[in-house]
DNA sequence: TGGGGTTAT
DNA sequence: ATAACCC
């Protein structure tokens, strides 16, 4: 519950005002209608953005860093920083290089291990869930609450009077279009701005972007979302990665996974819950299209899921040793290969069993386990199997 | 340009 | 398994 500031708003553009106002009598309409009878339509979603939140991670574990130009660093960029830091011109996402030479009083600290921020993000994200159980997580700083019913049930107990004097106002800011990809795309059908997005054709963004896609984005140029806010609940997946400029032999290998599978199993163990599937994903040195990745995943053995919180018996030897395969069905490891990102993900996750010795649930959990550990029925997507190597 | 995460195909 | 998106 420490106090967590609030970016300061950008200014918004000319007809962003209008929308501004469009959303108002909305508002008001909604607030003054007769009691008894909300608009279906109507939501009411808080957006919690936090305000350079490893930067604060860090000024809260060490006081004295308060006040001083602060930066987070993760290999040679610098990911965030305080405000103390952007007044001296320095900028989020900076090389290393320029925001030292921007600023060269700047303190740096190392963010790589995400630990401490994932525990104080969540800790927002229960913090949160106290007003509303819908709480949805957008990535480790931002928060998406809904407050209909809160909002509903305070609206009831108001008297007329109150009601028509509730004011709602705010912004609608940036004026960009979406994903990096997709903004390519559309830029190459002269479609650049939010307002061109528009008015283009249907049809035509249809046919360049599909049908979903199309339309979703389409009534977010008007401000239009109507999709739902959905809880997050515990993460889908666990994964530890490090990026380096060179790793080029198989024990260099080996002892970078063994460093990400020694962080995962403790998450992992501390979670409780139990991973299905375990992933390997590279990244080669290939100069140009930075941004390809390739995996191999396969199921974790049944044997070895058993094994997995219950204290030390060695699970990292048989997990090193799928891991090892799955790298060497990318990666011919009798031609010079040149790495520069490993990462190691358990996905697939699936809670305790707590059915009973001799109830119906036992038996069927215990049939389940069986089928997955001689046949390929347990999983929908198809996985490399170990024995396939 | 890091170290995560999600959903769709 | 990959591609796209988000932070």
């Amino acid at each position: 519950r420490e106090k967590l500031g609030v970016e300061p708003e950008e200014e918004g553009g000319r007809d962003q005002e209008e929308e501004a106002a469009r959303g108002m009598e909305r508002a008001e309409a909604w607030a003054g209608a007769s009691p008894g009878t909300p608009d279906s339509s109507f939501r009411v979603i808080v957006h919690v953005d936090l305000d350079c939140f490893y930067a604060q991670v860090e000024m809260i574990s060490n006081p004295e860093l308060k006040g001083k130009p602060l930066g987070v660093q993760q290999k040679s960029l610098m990911v965030t920083c305080n405000y103390e830091a952007r007044k001296l011109g320095v900028k989020k996402c900076m090389n290393i290089r320029d925001a030292k030479e921007k600023c060269p009083q700047l303190v740096l600290v190392n963010g790589e291990d995400l630990t401490r921020y994932r525990e104080m993000s969540y800790k927002v994200t229960e913090l949160l869930e106290e007003f509303s159980p819908v709480v949805e997580r957008l990535g480790f700083d931002e928060n998406f609450v809904d407050l209909t019913e809160m909002v509903e049930k305070r609206l009831q107990q108001l008297q007329n009077d109150e009601l028509l004097a509730l004011t709602v106002s705010g912004h609608v800011y940036n004026n960009q279009c979406i994903g990096y990809k997709t903004a390519k795309r559309l830029e190459a059908l002269g479609i650049s701005s939010v307002r061109d997005l528009q008015t283009c054709s249907s049809k035509i963004l249809e046919k360049e972007l599909g049908i979903s896609v199309a339309q979703r984005i389409q009534k977010l140029s008007f401000g239009e979302d109507d999709s739902p806010v959905v809880s997050s609940g515990p993460p889908q997946s666990f994964s530890e990665e490090d990026s380096f400029k060179k790793c080029s032999s198989e024990v260099e290998v080996k002892n970078k996974i063994e460093e990400l599978l020694a962080s995962l199993l403790n998450r992992v163990c501390q979670d409780g819950r139990k991973p299905h599937t375990i992933r390997l994903t590279i990244r080669r040195n290939s100069s140009e299209s930075y941004y390809s990745r390739e995996s191999r995943q396969c199921p974790i053995p049944s044997h070895v899921i058993q094994k997995l919180g219950t204290g030390n018996y060695d699970v990292m030897t048989p997990m090193v040793e799928i891991l090892m395969k799955l790298f060497r069905n990318m990666v011919n490891v009798k031609m010079p290969f040149h790495l520069t990102l490993l990462s190691v993900c358990f996905c697939n996750l699936k809670a305790l069993n707590t059915a009973k010795k001799g109830t119906i649930d036992y038996y069927l959990t215990q049939s389940l386990s069986t089928t997955s550990r001689s046949g390929k029925h347990d999983f929908k997507m198809k996985d490399t199997h170990v024995e396939d190597f």
